[in-house]
DNA sequence: CGAGGTTTTCGTCTGTTAGTCGATAACAGT
DNA sequence: ACTGTTATCGACTAACAGACGAAAACCTCG
């Protein structure tokens, strides 16, 4: 990385600096749960409680470069399919030791990736937290809200479901995640009309107690796009 | 503020420390155009140049104090009807004397707020942009993305709009905000249905050419409301 | 190979919401 | 009163979503 001029560098800006670290909420269906990935301090302050991954960020890296290197090191997940910032927290007191400024992300994971884990890192349900350390609820409440909002009205669900799926799967999914029980037949109509998923023409193989053998769906994007909300605030087509 | 004791302090934390900027996206709409508040710098670099205002972070205050205050003072906006955090940039370059980390806010001032303007600082309507000074566009651009998509699916048209306005004051602002017309029948039936907007029982003073006068209409709440999205994912009522 | 069980998918009905547009209401001025 | 003007209402149409029963496509077992 180019270092900057010393010159340029010695000027006028006198404000105070203050350590900051980036935080990554995971979120991911496990075991039809929606679960965050949470890892156990090692040392004090919060000792042995439950914590939001991250770490410091370097002279010459962004946020986003911070937090995708302490994911890979801290914790093994290098396939995120979905990231995005979710709030920078600034209470003076945040952290016991020091003021630290903490940036937090969105990260997405498909149900079918399984990566091993260190022995101090878990899924936890998010309906059955344990107490987290410092005010990463804060940021895990956040990170559930952003995700069950743009389940609604954007294509995300694509970062949270393998790249195949029956539209039973995705239903299992979309209740875990939303927290409530949806009806399979409309999930399937809505997303098709809005051209949010489409049927590939492969079949799931026939289940264990027989029934009609499912359909197979992708999402038609696995960018984020967000869908035309209402309509007398859509411009004329 | 109750100080942290040195002990706990001068412990263990040695990540970077950055100097961090609070900057301030404020729209509003004037003269029936979607404006942005500018303030123009006076000195390196970018001297001259059009910026957000804003400024540093003292240790004892938080993010949203630090950007009241630098509004407060450097700029004569003390009504913002509404202020929401936008985002917090970290490209190592974007301010060429150091590397500031920068967290944006995203804050909202009825049509109907004429508050003084320091001679430095102007409102410019965001389809005429002049040159901006470090990434500040891009905060802009986010800001406006951000404000048309809550005024979709949220209440937050109140934060634009007057304590009272007819219904053909407030078609103006959504269409100055969102970039196109729309319709008044549409606007007042879906708002009202939408228990967003009520009609108060006054009507408004007759114009200067004659006609109807029009009804008064109020937002039921000031606080942000979101209203639901698309039907499939909204839970049994 | 056919009957019964299981799972998925299709089709239809109904209610709600939104876009369009013509008709009507309520004013000012002449 | 008549006209011009602005605002509001009402009716029609289209699109979308929730519910639910019927049909389709597979299994296993007798």
């Amino acid at each position: 990385m180019a270092a900057v001029p010393a010159a340029a560098r010695s000027d006028s800006i006198n404000w105070p600096s203050y350590p900051h670290e980036v935080l990554a909420t995971v979120l991911s269906v496990r075991a039809g749960r929606l679960s965050v990935l949470l890892w156990k301090r090692a040392r004090a302050p919060y000792r042995s409680r439950w914590a939001l991954p991250g770490g410091g960020v370097e002279p010459t890296e962004r946020l986003r470069e911070a937090i995708a290197r302490h994911l890979a090191t801290k914790v093994d997940v290098r396939e995120l399919a979905y990231i995005e910032q979710l709030a920078t927290h600034s209470a003076v007191h945040r952290d016991p030791r020091a003021r630290v400024l903490a940036t937090a992300y969105l990260g997405l994971v498909p149900s079918d990736v399984h990566a091993a884990l260190p022995s101090d890192a878990a899924w936890h349900p998010v309906d059955e937290l344990p107490a987290t350390a410092f005010d990463h609820h804060f940021f895990i409440d956040a990170a559930i809200a952003r995700l069950r909002a743009k389940l609604s009205y954007t294509n995300i669900g694509f970062a949270l479901a393998p790249l195949e799926f029956t539209i039973s799967e995705l239903r299992e999914l979309f209740s875990a995640a939303l927290g409530y029980e949806i009806d399979p037949t409309n999930l399937a109509r809505v997303l098709t009309r809005r051209h949010v998923i489409a049927a590939t023409n492969r079949t799931a193989p026939s289940g264990l107690a027989g029934g009609r053998p499912a359909a197979m769906y992708q999402f038609v994007s696995r960018e984020l796009t967000v869908t035309d909300p209402f309509a007398v605030l859509r411009p004329p087509r």
